[in-house]
RNA sequence: CGCGGGGUGGAGCAGUCCGGUAGCUCGUCGGGCUCAUAACCCGGAGGUCGCAGGUUCAAAUCCUGUCCCCGCAACCA
């Protein structure tokens, strides 16, 4: 009874590498549920891609005097080798400028138009005349007209944190050009979000279960009553729009990114072999759906997508959950990319391996509330926990083994108390597996590390250095006995910490590879040979953390 | 202004829905062990749960007010 599971992750904005915010936010419990229900036997699609299109990235092209689509392509590479260095593992990343994509997008365009939940409406927007575009609020500054801030932002003000209509900013400016821009008319499709909000209650009623801000946030959205809003953009620079009249005009990016979910689906069926695969994750009731996203992103995963899909009348699957994450801060400050306040993945990656990464940033994961990365704790969770408790099993077991026993398991004559640590690791298993089926990461990996406290324990009261010199026999059974312990533990672990896992597993000289191992504890049998003993982690030197705040730099503000 | 989330020993978190003398990891102090990356094991100290009221025999847990942090408020990932 093996499910379909369908993990959507929010797709990346294609004007940036990632950094480490992004990676606690969404890929790294995206890559942890996946993994895992992979082991489980369970049918997993986890797909996203770049999202390639919108005002930011044509604003940096034309920065770096190249075009869009090279700005995108970098950055796409970029995402691709931050995945592949961490064991982020996709059924498809694709991207949003694909053919595929665009059919996709612009044939559920027409069907929502030929239903009747897009419709033209007009708007005065503000137009810059350099450089000859509309502007996004966010792109016109001025003065606030309710404090008088002069650095005021189209869409809200810094200082009074009031929400604005660009067109009411006093001595309004181009953020692009510097030019002073100019109201003008514009007609654009509009999506009659307010024709689902009873739908949307209706669907959402049954879902108390969520998280408590994305379901409180929907719900009260919701409350509130959807507003129609437009769709289309007045830009070169995306899907055009498939609508007599309109074909000069852009799909606004957030419209069309989310619908790269169905669309990577669709493209991954086609690249298997099999184009109507991806109906069994999308049409089938019994699947599963889940979308990884930032908090920022709740109300277009939980609200705005669904509407479309309950718009598209052809039976789509909805969110059966969006386990958003809220933010991570960096040493107590926001990320921030343009004063330079972060942490790149691929910088991370060159200083650091990605197991110690994904520990830190899951143990220390914004489940519930913001959390913060500093260096400090990177260091001691580390050494202190990840090195101290589970590093050290493994290492002290597997050389103990590898003097005394010529690498290879050892006869076991198990007695209550052998079987008694086995059966605590055999109990782990549905634990977990209960935990991570409820996005509930940290206390899964928690769990883990309590059964990993156990196995010291045990082999701390077992004593086979001492054992060994008086019964040979009883201190094999406590070897034989740990090997099996760690074998069971690096498939619990697998999840969370791939890279070591397999290092492990060859170790441990398993057949098959360790990310596809069953979910279950594995056999190790008697006279088993194993493979040869090393450290699976590093210990820091302290000194990394004044090293690292340096790179960092002075904080912003 | 409004709405949602959060504010628990030195650090990071759980517990709050179904009120009953505060839990976990790390650090710290003391002890043990020596197989192991000075790692591992045992024990102790340390908090009254942002603040102020209220309900109750009893509140971190319910109610009211207040302060601080984060997000949203529709075009911004």
């Amino acid at each position: 009874m093996s499910k379909h599971i369908l993990v959507g992750v929010a797709w990346p904005y294609a004007n940036g590498p990632l950094h480490l915010g992004h990676l606690a936010g969404c890929y790294l419990p995206a890559d942890i549920f996946s993994r895992y229900h992979r082991m489980a036997g369970n049918h997993v699609l986890m797909v996203s891609g770049s999202d390639q299109h919108g005002t930011p990235v044509t604003v940096r092209a034309e920065a770096e005097k190249c075009s869009p689509q090279e700005v995108a392509d970098r950055y796409h590479a970029s995402f691709l080798e931050s995945f592949e260095r961490l064991g982020v593992q996709w059924e498809l990343f694709t991207k949003t400028t694909t053919e595929n994509h665009r059919n996709v997008v612009q044939d559920i365009f027409r069907k929502l138009h030929a239903k009747g939940y897009l419709y033209p409406a007009t708007q005065t927007m503000l137009y810059d005349p350099e450089v000859e575009a509309f502007l996004p609020d966010r792109f016109v500054e001025g003065t606030c007209p309710h404090c008088g801030f002069t650095h005021a932002r189209g869409d809200q003000c810094d200082s009074c944190g009031r929400t604005l209509d660009a067109l009411e900013l006093k001595n309004p400016r181009s953020k692009r050009s510097n030019a002073t821009p100019v109201p003008r008319d514009t007609t654009h499709l509009f999506f009659k979000w307010s024709a689902f909000n009873d739908k949307l209650e209706d669907y959402v009623a049954g879902k108390g279960w969520w998280r408590p801000n994305v379901i409180n946030f929907t719900r009260r959205y919701l409350k509130e009553g959807l507003v129609d809003s437009a769709v289309t953009r007045d830009m070169a620079w995306g899907i055009p729009v498939p609508i007599e009249g309109f074909t000069e005009k852009a799909i606004y990016v957030w419209f069309e990114a989310v619908i790269g979910y169905l669309s990577a689906a669709v493209e991954w069926a086609s690249i298997q072999g099999t184009p109507d695969a991806w109906q069994k994750w999308w049409k089938d009731p019994s699947a599963e759906t889940y979308y990884f996203v930032g908090k920022d992103n709740i109300p277009f995963h939980a609200i705005r997508w669904p509407a479309v899909l309950v718009g598209l009348e052809e039976g789509h699957n909805l969110p059966t959950n969006v386990p958003a994450n809220e933010f991570l801060n960096l040493e107590g400050h926001a990320f921030s990319t343009s004063r330079n306040w972060a942490l790149w993945v691929n910088e991370v990656l060159d200083r650091y391996d990605p197991d110690p990464l994904r520990f830190v940033l899951t143990v220390n994961a914004p489940e519930n509330n913001d959390a913060d990365f500093t260096w400090h704790e990177f260091l001691r969770k580390n050494n202190d926990e990840l090195v101290a408790a589970w590093g050290n099993l493994v290492q002290r077991i597997t050389t103990f083994n590898n003097k005394n026993f010529e690498g290879k398991v050892p006869v076991a004559a198990p007695t209550a108390e052998d079987e008694a640590i086995l059966k605590s690791c055999a109990d782990t298993f549905p634990a977990v597996a209960e935990l991570i089926e409820a996005c509930k990461f940290k206390a899964a990996l928690g769990r883990i590390f309590e059964t990993v406290r156990e196995g010291n324990r045990y082999i701390d009261t077992q004593e086979p250095w001492k054992t060994i010199k008086v019964d040979r026999a009883r201190a094999a059974t406590s070897v034989a006995t740990a090997l099996r312990l760690i074998a069971g533990l690096k498939v619990l672990l697998t999840p969370f910490l791939p890279n070591t896992c397999r290092k492990l597993h060859e170790i441990l000289a398993l057949p098959g590879t360790s990310d596809t191992a069953a979910w279950s504890m594995p056999e190790l049998a008697e006279g088993h040979v194993l493979g040869t003993p090393a450290p699976l982690f590093k210990k820091l030197d302290d000194s990394i953390v004044e090293e690292e705040r340096a790179r960092l730099g002075p904080p912003p503000e």
